[in-house]
DNA sequence: ACCTAAGCGAGACGGTACGTCACGTCTTGTC
DNA sequence: GACAAGACGTGACGTACCGTCTCGCTTAGGT
């Protein structure tokens, strides 16, 4: 059969939602959030149809474009409620502060969440508002990582006059590339070593 | 209307193109690959349709089928007949090498080969022969602008027991993610004088 | 956009209409008749949704259902209250007579009120409802213009023994026929004139 | 459930149409045509959904609108199939060939062609292509009555100046008008009578 | 010189999903 | 408690491509 599962025993199984009044109702962005979830898990990410999720939310298509007028929109959404959040930490040494954010972001990349990562970078080729999204979210990854090249200038590891982005954009291409290319087991370490040293010549 | 300009005046305009008896028809192969580079020019990856192709073609979708079974085996047939040339460059120095040849990418990429690139990289993660074959490629990037490196060691400039192609890929990491965020337009110079530089802690 | 004018200017333009307590407030009925007709004439009455006269009537959807529970209930509510009259002459002459009228009808069918009639008697064919009232205003129109042969057979110009409403109903009969086939502009003198005239076999 | 019949033991069973061709394949509109009058049969013309014909034809939605651009068609050409004829009698008596047409037609729209024709009249309010062609299946009927009012001018029964679809106008506009008011029940020999009348004066 | 077999254009076919529209019901918060 | 606003599930709309198919034509190579 190539119909959907109906779904028949999801959570709280309420049997029918109706308006809450003139506003979103939060049970009905629940079970469509759900949904889509449910069926990226299924079929992978490629595999997401608007229709497939209206029925397995019981949802009616219009009030998934309301909410959600795109794949990427719905594709976001469904990233950020589970969007797992690095910790910059602060080691004392750019090295490690660099290899631990590497490595905990290619950790979180290795599960289903770099497949959705992939999935939003690629939908960005077509979706404009998704690629707006991401480049925000790339943009805001970046200055996060920034703040910890600047700890690493107050504390004189390396020069002060360079522009704490340019390493940390460094950092976030290599990870991104490895992520494209199905790479992110490959060794980092000497990348990182490279990028955390100080430069004089 | 929007749709295609039916391509009146294309290559060799024989009125129409019949089979040739018992085999393949080169001119059949020629105009399919011609009306499916121009789509993609002018609608990007995303935009290219099967039925399209054909009918711009002037193609039965059969033949169209026959030998390039999907979307991706015909993306990629397209890619291979244009896949641009980056000269690598030996000028001495390792930071005007980077610096010529991430120029030059970037200036290749801003054209139509930008998009194109973008799109093999969104298609590869629906299409496994894609994933593979822009894997490959990418391999073969990486290891010509190795060599760059390995010239750079072999001059002294920067350690000889380091691995060349970790500089290599954190170049192009750079401009990968560039590409992806469409930031193609910024300044790469100091990051390219980080990555030329020898480390010496 | 073709949607709705949103009727910036509409008569007795009150910013908003409000409740007026526990009971039916007049000129929200005013208000949606008044968008009812407006649609009308606009689009015809195919193209009357009851969500658009909600929209420009600036009334609640429950607030028009309340009253107009069915697309045919408001339409006839429009109707009733604009429905034309022809005045029936008393010429002395049942051709004149006769030819008065069918042009006046005519007339007022050549307008906008000629759509409206071809579309209750469309719409007549699913809502019950709408048949019924449209029997009734049949039988009132039948039996005016059957006064007329009345006056006529007393004048003794056709015979009197006739009932008078078969006349009548021939006249009116091909009045529709020509209203539905979109034939209004031809002639239709000869068809009077056979029909005034007395039979004499 | 308010799902189709699936319609599993249709005519001549077989499993499943295929294209014949770069041309319209005949099983595949009998199929869609049987669909269509099965479906008005179950519940009425006003319940005819595109949708339900291809899914009870087992055909393309495509399909369908290839061929039957909207419902008007559809109705159009369904009636077409079973179009009953009324045979145009020549008794030699202009009265007589005139109560045998009124009967015939009566008795034939009394049944479900009835509702046909009513539907098609109100359909062609809103769709130009059901109006043109109303008009021509009117204008065919009105000549082929004509030809019988002239048979009756030949026999000298009426004047010979006069148009003869003057007369057959005025049967046909009668009856139009009975069966829109749903009054064919009621009697017409009186009408008759007087339209099969010579008028002389 | 004929025959066969494949290539070829055209496009009809059964499908799936799209994104939009209107339906009639509902709940909220305001007056 | 009437009202506007508008969210909700439902379901039909008409369109766009998919990948498969059958047709009738054209031509090369074998006989």
């Amino acid at each position: 059969m190539t119909t959907e599962t109906e779904d028949p025993d999801h959570k709280e199984n309420k049997k029918t939602r109706h308006s809450i009044g003139a506003k979103k109702n939060p049970d009905t962005e629940t079970a469509i959030l759900d949904a889509a979830a449910d069926i990226i898990a299924e079929k992978g990410i490629g595999g997401l149809r608007m229709e497939a999720v209206a029925r397995k939310a019981k949802a009616g298509k219009a009030t998934l474009y309301r909410w959600w007028p795109s794949r990427g929109a719905l594709l976001l959404a469904v990233y950020q409620r589970k969007k797992p959040s690095v910790c910059y930490r602060d080691t004392g040494s750019l090295y490690e502060d660099f290899l631990h954010f590497a490595k905990d972001l290619i950790e979180i990349w290795q599960g289903e969440n770099g497949l959705f990562f992939k999935a939003i970078i690629a939908e960005s080729q077509s979706d404009p508002d998704v690629a707006e999204k991401l480049k925000d979210y790339h943009a805001e990854r970046l200055e996060a990582l920034a703040a910890v090249v600047t700890r690493s200038q107050q504390r004189g590891e390396i020069p002060q006059n360079e522009d704490p982005t340019t390493r940390a954009e460094l950092v976030i291409g290599l990870l991104w590339q490895r992520l494209l290319n199905n790479r992110l087991d490959e060794s980092i370490d000497e990348h990182i070593k490279m990028l955390a040293n100080s430069d004089e010549t």
